[in-house]
DNA sequence: CGATTTGCCTACAGATCGTAGGCGATCGTA
DNA sequence: TACGATCGCCTACGATCTGTAGGCAAATCG
């Protein structure tokens, strides 16, 4: 009987196109054993359960989009950073809907740490420091920032916005206009 | 053997309960027929399954959302309007995180139509009638807002904020400054 | 008061999770 | 090359969940 090969980070891996194929819901234990084409007790071996793989493709995600992000940050200021980090975000979500989804698991507060979560925080903040936000709402423009980079993607996934004119795409676009014009006459 | 007054409604309210005490996971077919001392077979005559069970628990948290929104919204104007609606959302997802997190799930096309989703866009719309955005930038402005409004409880429910000062209220707050700011001098 | 409906039941088949223990492939060592 | 230890994937199993079929008793209606 040949050995599949199998590894923690050979899972992960699959387990985030499973995700991005069938939804997170279809990483399961049994579900990637079947993509792996193995019996399902041989993955205990190498992750704890179906937890501990939606995790594991959740820090896969946050390290992903984390490298993405100081890609297109790098370089930029201003309005280009802005919109080169957000478009970062959208897109990845469009693409990857099952490993951004998996980025918006709670994460245990062990696992914080070494994630790439702060990184997120940094490279957002980053992106401020070429609008001249006072250091003390610093904090508050990177968390509403934030919020718009998981909200609009959140939305448009689920369907928000497959009714109504116009398109998705264009009220991006205006609505990184408008974040651009916000950042830049900060209220004092 | 007694009857326990079972349907439909009864149900949807209970697996909202579970879903706030216990998490939206929870939420299952043998999970509420344990919480209403039931087989779960029992349940199958009232709803479909889990996922119907979910999708029901959806229903109601945007109904109640619409209608705590529509009380927050009425006679005020501007700010005030935008404060109060943004309040509703934000306080609703941190009393109530199961129904919260259920009203993310996506909806089938065909309930979406007769949901409270809807009447949230019209909210929306409505808090901004306070504001002189153009006609042609509504839809932006009501999808950035929209945005804002499900990320920073996301986030914020998610624990992105556990670790860094300022506290999450402090934020909040000074976003939706930024924001009404921005809604004032929207960028042409 | 008897007949029908209706609600919750038991019973079951299929799938999943997670554990225990086995067997053979692989690798280190001589 | 041969042998022994390790390690990877296996089978087997118990517990739990989903969803279906059919039964019995409580409620309802003539």
């Amino acid at each position: 009987m040949p050995r599949a090969g199998l590894n923690p980070e050979v899972l992960a891996r699959a387990a985030a196109e499973l995700a991005d194929e069938e939804g997170l819901e279809a990483v399961t234990v049994s579900g990637l054993a079947r993509r792996v084409g193995v019996r399902p007790a041989s993955l205990y071996s190498h992750v704890a359960g179906t937890t501990d793989l939606r995790l594991r493709v959740a820090l896969l995600a946050l390290e992903e989009t984390a490298a993405l992000a100081a890609d297109a940050v790098a370089g930029r200021s201003g309005r280009d950073a802005l919109v080169a980090l957000a478009d970062v975000h959208r897109d990845y979500a469009r693409a990857r809907p099952g490993c951004w989804a998996a980025s918006q698991l709670r994460l245990p507060a062990e696992l914080v740490v070494g994630s790439a979560g702060p990184r997120h925080a940094e490279l957002t903040r980053a992106v401020l420091r070429g609008y001249d936000v006072p250091p003390a709402d610093e904090v508050a423009a990177v968390r509403l920032l934030g919020s718009v980079l998981r909200g609009y993607p959140s939305l448009e996934l689920g369907g928000g916005f497959d009714h109504s004119e116009p398109d998705s795409e264009t009220t991006w676009r205006r609505a990184l206009d408008a974040l651009d014009v916000l950042l830049r006459a900060w209220p004092r």
